[in-house]
DNA sequence: AGCACGCCGACT
DNA sequence: GTCGGCGTGCTC
């Protein structure tokens, strides 16, 4: 839409009503409130607002900077709106594409307009007004009814006529600055006035050019051959000549640099006029050549995809595209990314975490230069300025971010691609707004008729059922690239097994085969146990007692590090302890092993090994899991001991190995969540063996062999696993799948959240309640003493659960409650658009 | 988000 | 008696 067609949407009826000087604009500001209000258009800013614009509003006291989502001529009956205090931008922040967004978000995922762009509008743009305390001259010098920390600050303020709040706090450390002004407003020493600050600064940089007069070559010859002064200051011309020959331009600090010069000696050119120094805007986002090349060639197996995906889109919006671990999806993109860029159209690339932007990214550039850019959460307000400007402009052709990249405001995105579309940091958990970007991204791109792929390895239920329902288009591609095949899967049953203790066995013969033939082969080996900690559970020897969490009923680990009883559940940790709770006796024993308690069976069984473990504990720190990673690569470590955090990153070359010491913890019969997420767990983790000229293997040690799970992953056969999910889901009457949105209750009394909670759900229409199994365990309580006697059977009330009904036609999956932040969860199964 | 209001326990 | 904690409600 045009900058004047949005202007005016209704063009001859707004424009009489500009005349006689009535214009109301619903406002979007960047708090959670129940709904947008409504100011009025003074007459003399009626000619510059826009919708998409910001504009200064007051609300209570505070101005802030809000966004017009709606321009109109209806005078509100309740109430007399204030009018707008300014107009902050001459072109809008966002198209209307992204109102509409925002619109979306909210009432999908239940929060205020206000909330999304909270989330979406970088700080710098968000402006709130600080408060500075002006010196009231009406009042005179006589201080005689002040105290002594009233006459500091009214002594201050008469000799600088106006104070900001941090320069009170200083004056009066800080506790109690607030009653004091208070205090002085009321005897009339001072007034409050807001102030709107714009935050956003403009990065300037000194550009040195030279003189006009000497583009004439003659003359240049002249000025340097006769040179007779400073040597320094010639070294600065002659490099300023090799700079300006190479880049085009020359900067201060690149000048002094190459020169290696001090800015005195720069000085004395530019006095002389030689050399003329300005001030300019630079941009802080590094400048690379705009040429987009991708010159390598997909195998056989690619190129079919690709064309596949392009059939797809022609008749389908989104497509899905299963590949296996390191067959190449990476460089699918880059073909597909390549094309829209050719038609001029915008491209964003999603992952689901900023640590995997950084190491695309370098791939990326290669190929699109300055046509791509970084964009995630963790970038400096600044910078997130520079890039929202860019993308807005449609300078920024193809955005690589996690899933904030998703709220900035493009022009005309042609193709999203959403990698690792099973992943579950997609979904935002707190705060507002609890969107999940894969899904968001699906309508966004629904709005600018753009495509939608969505890659993954292990994909999730509800994406591959769409697949098969034709919702969406199915790509597969089920060959590595390059020479490499999968790993084969070896399962080891671990009953055959004998231990001395009769607990479970950590190692068997075939494993620790394999392990010694892989270090053998100095190729390294990557073992995999979904337990942290040392011992997972204790129980008494006498009575079978197993301490457990005070606040989550959830079994206590052992960590031997730590030497504490851990909660994994609400992080809470208690002392070892000595004597059952229920008999009085003393002997505990250890059940089970977590990854603490390998790496020490490890060490001990392969002394020669170098041995690492990541899990939660082990890598806390901001860089740990990087550098961890990086010493691995580098095969400055032979094993890996690790939770699930393995699965994370980029592709290892030299692992031949991977083990997982007990799947059985990963499978159910049950509960379709966890199998699911078994499969995707064991395929990722598989998916780490072997590469080009080495076929990799895997070992499963488990229980239960029989579950068909094991086989699904053994044949890697994810369509499988869905029919079988599918049956599963039959039998307990569970919708086959589901799009998950979060509401939180909070109650300082847990039953009362409970209560708020159980409302809700039963103003939802029966038919579609569906209660299933997740894995937190006080779900499980929940579920089975709470939910079904207490949960249908409360008595009806409250208008604000019939507001919430209208507001969902949506289905109850999860009622999970925490007793530890007394709030209790409903997670809301959806079909989106 | 802020900020005022009101309720309840702790204390000069 | 009041000070200050927190829960609740309201803002065009």
């Amino acid at each position: 839409m045009s900058a004047a067609a949005n202007k005016i949407n209704n063009s001859s009826d707004l424009f009489s009503q500009r005349q006689t000087g009535v214009l109301f604009a619903e406002i979007i500001i960047p708090l959670a409130l129940p709904q947008n209000y409504t100011w009025l258009i003074p007459f003399h800013l009626q000619s510059s607002v826009q919708t998409g614009s910001r504009v200064e509003v007051q609300l209570r006291n505070k101005k802030y900077a809000g966004i017009i989502k709606t321009l109109h001529t209806n005078k509100p009956a309740a109430f007399e709106p204030k009018e707008i205090l300014n107009v902050l931008d001459t072109e809008p922040l966002v198209y209307p594409r992204q109102l509409q967004l925002w619109q979306w978000v909210a009432s999908y995922y239940m929060c205020s307009e206000g909330e999304v762009m909270h989330a979406a509008v970088p700080s710098n743009l968000k402006l709130s007004s600080e408060s500075i305390l002006l010196w009231n001259e009406e009042h005179g010098l006589d201080f005689s009814d002040l105290n002594d920390e009233e006459y500091l600050v009214a002594e201050a303020l008469e000799l600088k006529k106006e104070l900001r709040l941090s320069e009170v706090q200083q004056i009066l450390d800080a506790s109690h600055v607030y009653p004091v002004i208070k205090k002085l407003i009321d005897k009339k020493v001072c007034y409050v006035w807001e102030e709107l600050k714009d935050k956003y600064k403009p990065k300037t940089e000194t550009y040195i050019a030279l003189n006009p007069i000497y583009f004439n070559e003659d003359k240049l010859a002249d000025l340097l051959n006769n040179w007779s002064k400073a040597p320094k200051q010639l070294e600065l011309m002659l490099a300023y000549l090799h700079i300006i020959k190479s880049e085009g331009e020359v900067t201060q600090t690149a000048l002094l640099k190459k020169a290696n010069a001090s800015s005195a000696q720069l000085k004395g050119l530019i006095d002389k006029n030689i050399l003329i120094a300005e001030k300019k805007d630079a941009s802080r986002l590094p400048m690379l050549p705009r040429n987009v090349s991708v010159e390598f060639v997909l195998s056989p197996a690619q190129e079919e995809a690709l064309q596949k995906i392009e059939q797809t889109f022609i008749d389908k919006q989104v497509c899905l595209l299963h590949g296996i671990t390191s067959s190449g999806k990476t460089q699918l993109y880059v073909k597909l990314i390549e094309q829209y860029i050719k038609q001029g159209r915008q491209v964003l690339y999603m992952l689901p975490e900023i640590a995997l932007t950084a190491q695309i990214i370098r791939r990326l550039q290669k190929h699109f230069g300055g046509n791509i850019a970084i964009y995630h959460s963790k970038f400096n307000p600044n910078e997130r300025v520079e890039i929202w400007n860019k993308v807005k402009h449609g300078e920024v052709k193809v955005v690589l971010g996690a899933r904030s990249a998703l709220l900035l405001p493009f022009k005309d995105p042609g193709l999203i691609i959403v990698d690792e579309e099973h992943d579950t940091s997609y979904k935002q958990h707190d705060p507002a707004p609890r969107y999940n970007a894969r899904d968001t991204a699906i309508y966004y791109a629904s709005l600018f008729k753009a495509k939608v792929l969505l890659g993954s390895a292990t994909p999730s239920m509800e994406t591959y059922h769409n697949a098969q329902n034709n919702k969406y288009g199915l790509v597969e591609l089920n060959e590595r690239f390059g020479e490499g095949k999968l790993p084969d899967i070896e399962i080891v049953d671990l009953k055959t097994v004998v231990t001395k203790d009769k607990s479970k066995p950590m190692f068997s013969l075939q494993m620790k085969t394999a392990i010694e033939a892989s270090l053998h082969e100095k190729k390294q080996v990557i073992i995999f146990q979904n337990r942290r900690g040392y011992t997972p559970y204790m129980i008494c020897s006498v009575c079978g007692w197993i301490p457990q969490c005070q606040h989550c009923d959830v079994t206590l680990t052992y960590h031997k590090s730590k030497n504490k009883l851990s909660c994994h559940y609400c992080g809470t940790n208690y002392p070892v302890l000595q004597t059952c709770a229920a008999c009085g006796s003393h002997n505990f024993i250890q059940k089970n092993f977590g990854t603490e308690k390998i790496e020490e069976a490890i060490v001990e069984e392969f002394p020669s090994a170098r041995v690492a473990r990541m899990d939660y504990d082990s890598v806390k720190g901001k860089h740990d899991h990087d550098n961890l990673i990086k010493i691995f690569e580098q095969q400055r470590l032979d094993i890996l001991v690790g939770t699930q955090m393995v699965v994370k990153g980029l592709d290892f070359e030299h692992v031949n190995l991977v083990g997982i010491l007990d799947a059985d913890a990963l499978l159910s019969f049950t509960d379709f969540r966890v199998n699911e997420r078994a499969y995707q767990l064991m395929e990722q983790v598989s998916g780490r063996a072997g590469r080009k000229d080495d076929k990799g293997k895997v070992i499963i040690q488990v229980t239960n062999t029989n579950h068909p799970v094991l086989k699904f992953v053994q044949a890697h056969d994810y369509k499988a696993l869905y029919d079988f999910e599918i049956d599963n889901r039959k039998l307990f009457f569970y919708p086959p799948f589901s799009r998950l949105i979060h509401i939180t209750f909070r109650h300082r009394e847990t039953h009362l959240a409970e209560e708020a909670a159980n409302l809700l759900v039963q103003g939802l229409p029966t038919l579609h309640k569906y209660i299933t199994g997740p894995a937190e365990p006080v779900v499980n309580r929940v579920r089975n003493q709470y939910l079904w006697d207490v949960l249908f059977k409360l008595p009806k009330d409250a208008h604000l659960i019939n507001q919430c009904k209208m507001q969902l036609q949506q289905q109850v999956v999860i009622i999970q409650s925490n007793k530890r932040y007394r709030s209790v969860d409903i997670i809301i199964d959806v079909d989106p658009v």
